[in-house]
DNA sequence: TCTGGGGTCCTAGGACCC
DNA sequence: TCTGGGGTCCTAGGACCC
């Protein structure tokens, strides 16, 4: 807790649908929904606009579809996210070298450890000044919230939405929680709202008047002795920089539900191979294997088994998913599978065999080198199967364009790019070879 | 046309050890 | 004969967040 508004919590409005509305002028003003477009697809971001027809993340495609017919409906492009991002990001840094990212569009920032704010007056010239800086690099809008705590700059930046800020005076902070809902408070979802509920509290300042020890009984001892201390406005959680994974996973959802024994055990190989890439990427090894199973009826399992060191193996991953998958019964259908890798370590296997080799000769030949460098080198460009709404197309006559929509062998694209008017629609054969995929455009030019 | 994908943290029981 | 007691690791599940 800090005597003055010093810690910063930026948040960017509606941030994958504000870079499509960035990149595509035909689309600013109107309503976008990113997200899945399967059928099992949910929404990831949608446009203010969007909105206003009750569509909002994590809500199943389908219903949005019905509430707002009339959307553009895009995948989501991470590439052009991240770039972003990343200059988001970087004007963070320029504020203090504690800035604790939470996702790619929202971070914590300790301006007093970065000596750029030291009261009220100066926190507020830096949270304008970044959103004037961030408008400026990256043609978006983000909202700031300050306050002497990381719990009250989120409830703040959440208030100053869209495109505003808010300053939280310490001392001011009971006062202004008191009449929000339980639910403003992080680590409230719907299932503790509930317990809370059906004892009769729907407000922080109910759980105030409730008092510690009915919050340790309704909710136990961790999460009773947090809430209260937050609806009291208590929260001294430092930012903390560069928090270091914990696990790696990659799971998907089938369109169809999987039955087949065979496909299944395919699927979890291919989704261990993609874990482990990731792992390895990151330059890291792990210890336990963890494997996920959605069921047709929506219940979740994980099977979980910890090897007796950190691997970073392929076939060691893929060995110990198959396992657990044995003992899993699959035979009524399967909408999920996930396959991830948990307790961390930094080494990776080489770093190991290079440490055995080193004590003593190994007793058993080291994995193939083959697949090993594989999976190291960069990773071919996946195969463009669709030409999904959404991703950036070239056109050597006509530019630069996105995907609008495509069907019965035809796809129409819309060209037009970050700096130019709303461009116009053009249909061709879904296997014209002058059309290709194109890479993200800048939003703002260099 | 019901419900993504990638994470974090917490709880609770049993095994195992001293 | 009756139930020690605590610490750590492992597994499974659940709540929550973006």
């Amino acid at each position: 807790m800090k005597a003055a508004p010093t810690i910063l919590h930026l948040d960017m409005d509606a941030f994958f649908a504000a870079v499509e509305q960035a990149a595509k002028p035909s689309l600013r003003g109107k309503p976008v929904i990113v997200g899945g477009l399967g059928g099992r697809g949910v929404v990831s971001t949608a446009s203010y606009e969007a909105r206003k027809f009750g569509v909002h993340s994590a809500m199943p495609m389908a219903q949005a579809r019905r509430l707002c017919p009339n959307a553009a409906y895009l995948v989501p492009r991470f590439s052009a996210y991240h770039r972003v991002s990343k200059q988001v990001m970087a004007l963070l840094g320029e504020l203090s070298p504690l800035v604790e990212p939470l996702s790619s569009d929202e971070a914590f920032v300790d301006l007093e450890a970065g000596g750029s704010a030291s009261d009220a007056r100066t926190a507020r010239e830096v949270g304008e000044r970044l959103r004037a800086d961030i408008r400026r690099v990256t043609g978006l809008t983000g909202s700031v919230g300050l306050a002497g705590s990381k719990m009250l700059a989120k409830v703040a930046s959440e208030m100053a939405k869209p495109d505003g800020l808010v300053v939280v005076l310490p001392g001011t902070e009971r006062e202004l929680l008191g009449p929000m809902t339980v639910r403003t408070l992080p680590g409230i979802g719907p299932a503790t709202a509930e317990a809370l509920r059906r004892a009769g509290i729907t407000t922080v300042d109910h759980i105030v008047e409730a008092g510690e020890d009915e919050l340790v009984r309704l909710l136990g001892d961790s999460h009773g002795h947090g809430v209260y201390a937050m609806s009291m406005g208590r929260d001294d959680r430092p930012v903390v920089a560069e928090r270091e994974a914990k696990s790696v996973s990659v799971e998907d959802t089938f369109d169809t539900d999987l039955t087949d024994r065979l496909r299944v055990r395919l699927e979890v190989a291919r989704l261990a191979d993609r874990c482990v890439e990731r792992l390895r990427k990151a330059g890291r090894s792990g210890r336990t294997v963890v494997l996920k199973v959605r069921r047709y009826d929506f219940s979740t399992l994980t099977r979980s088994e910890t090897l007796r060191g950190p691997t970073d193996d392929p076939v060691v991953v893929k060995e110990a998913a198959e396992r657990l998958l044995e003992g899993v019964d699959t035979t009524a259908g399967v909408r999920l599978l996930g396959v991830g890798v948990s307790g961390l370590a930094d080494f990776t296997q080489e770093d190991l065999f290079a440490q055995f080799a080193a004590e003593e000769q190994p007793a058993e030949p080291a994995a193939e080198p083959e697949p090993e460098r594989a999976v190291a080198e960069e990773p071919a460009p996946e195969p463009v199967r669709r030409w999904l709404p959404g991703l950036d197309v070239h056109h050597p006559e006509y530019g630069p364009g996105w995907v609008q929509g495509s069907g019965v062998g035809r796809v129409t694209v819309r060209f037009e790019r970050p700096d130019s008017p709303p461009g116009r629609i053009r249909t061709f054969a879904a296997d014209d070879p002058e059309l290709t995929l194109g890479e993200p455009l800048p939003l703002v030019p260099d």
